[in-house]
DNA sequence: TCCTCTCCTTGCTT
DNA sequence: AAAGCAAGGAGAG
C-alpha cells in the first residue's frame, strides 16, 4: 500500500473538531491527534499543525495536495461567506465557529448518506453509511445489484428501498449528469434531485451544498427551520419563507447555514435579528409595480 | 395547488 | 416502562 504525507497550507480559521463532528459528512473519526477518514481510494489522517498548516498522511492511492486543499477547502478564508451576513456577528457564539470548513464531499456519497438521514439523528446515520462502505464509498452501480433486505439488515429500516430505487435510478441514468447539476440552473438541478426516492426539498439542498459546491443552497431540517424562525421572528412560517427569508444572508447562505445548524443544536434558542433594512436590488427590466411575476409553470 | 396528518425503522433517552 | 426524539419523504385526504 503506497503512502505519502503532505503539510497543506491554510488559509483563514480552521477547526478540525468542528468541521469533522458537525454533522455534514459521517465518516470521519476521531483518532489521537487529528481525524482519519476516507477520501476517494485513499485513507487520510488530518493533524493540527500549528503556523497556519495541516498535516496529511495518506495510505493509499494518493489524490494529491491539490485536491486534499479542495475537499478540506482550506483555500478559502471562511470569513468570506459573512461579507453579506454581516448582521450574525452579533448572534452569540457564532463568530467563533467560523473555522468549520464546509466540505467538498463526493456527490453520490452526500446523496446516499442523506438519504439514509432521514428522521435519524447523526450517530445513527454514522451507522447507516459506515455499514454501506468497506474503504472507499460503493458507488450507484454496486448499491443497485444488492437486494433491499441486505439495506434492512445494515438499519436502514423505511430507507431501504429509497436508497435501492435512488440507486438504481443514478446507475442506469445515462443522462444522469453530476457536472450539469452543478453548474446548471440550481432550480433544475433539484427538481432532478427531488424526483429520486426518498429525496426531498431538504436532502436535495444538503446534495447541492455539500456534494455539489452550490453554497446558495439553503437545507431546511427541524434544526433550521427552528434557528432562522428565531432569527427572523417568525414563529409560524414555512420553510420555503424561511428560505427565502434566508436569501438576505448572501450567495454564501448555505455555508452559514452549516454554522447555524451546530449553534442551534448545541447553543439553544438564537435571538432575532434586527428586521431587513436593506433596499432589495433592483431587478434590470422589470418595473418595480411588478410584485410578483408569474411563476414558472 | 397547498396544507395537514400518518406512517415508516431503529435505537437511545427520559 | 411507555413515550419522545432524531439533518425527512411519500401518500392520502
Amino acid at each position: 500500500m503506497n503512502r505519502a504525507s503532505h503539510t497543506l497550507a491554510v488559509v483563514g480559521p480552521l477547526d478540525l473538531d468542528l468541521t469533522f463532528s458537525c454533522g455534514q459528512a459521517f465518516r470521519w473519526q476521531r483518532v489521537d491527534g487529528g481525524w482519519s477518514g476516507v477520501i476517494g481510494r485513499a485513507e487520510v489522517l488530518a493533524r493540527p499543525n500549528g503556523a497556519g498548516t495541516l498535516a496529511v498522511e495518506i495510505l493509499g492511492e494518493d489524490p494529491g495536495e491539490d485536491s486534499l486543499q479542495q475537499y478540506l477547502r482550506l483555500d478559502e478564508d471562511p470569513r468570506v461567506h459573512l461579507e453579506h451576513a454581516e448582521e450574525l456577528r452579533s448572534v452569540p457564539g457564532f463568530l467563533p465557529l467560523l473555522g468549520l470548513r464546509l466540505l467538498r464531499q463526493d456527490p453520490w456519497e452526500t446523496l446516499a448518506s442523506f438519504i439514509c438521514s432521514a428522521a435519524a439523528n447523526i450517530r445513527k446515520i454514522t451507522t447507516c453509511v459506515e455499514g454501506l462502505a468497506r474503504g472507499a464509498f460503493p458507488p450507484a452501480e454496486a448499491i443497485a445489484r444488492v437486494r433491499e433486505a441486505d439495506l434492512r439488515e445494515l438499519g436502514l429500516g423505511f430507507r431501504a428501498p429509497y436508497l435501492l430505487g435512488t440507486a438504481r435510478a443514478v446507475a442506469a441514468g445515462s443522462a444522469w449528469s453530476w457536472e450539469r447539476l452543478r453548474s446548471g440552473p440550481i432550480e433544475d438541478a433539484r427538481k432532478r434531485l427531488t424526483a429520486l426516492p426518498g429525496v426531498g426539498p431538504k436532502i436535495a439542498d444538503c446534495v447541492l451544498l455539500f456534494g455539489l459546491d452550490r453554497l446558495e443552497a439553503f437545507p431546511v431540517d427541524r434544526w433550521i427551520r427552528r434557528a432562522t424562525q428565531e432569527l427572523s421572528s417568525r414563529r409560524r412560517a414555512r420553510d420555503q419563507e424561511l428560505a427565502d427569508w434566508a436569501r438576505r444572508l448572501g450567495p454564501g447562505r448555505g455555508y452559514l447555514q452549516q454554522i447555524l445548524f451546530h449553534l442551534r443544536r448545541t447553543s439553544g434558542p438564537l435571538p432575532a435579528l434586527a428586521p431587513e433594512t436593506r433596499r432589495r436590488p433592483v431587478t434590470a427590466g422589470r418595473p418595480a409595480t411588478a410584485r410578483r411575476p408569474a411563476r414558472a409553470r
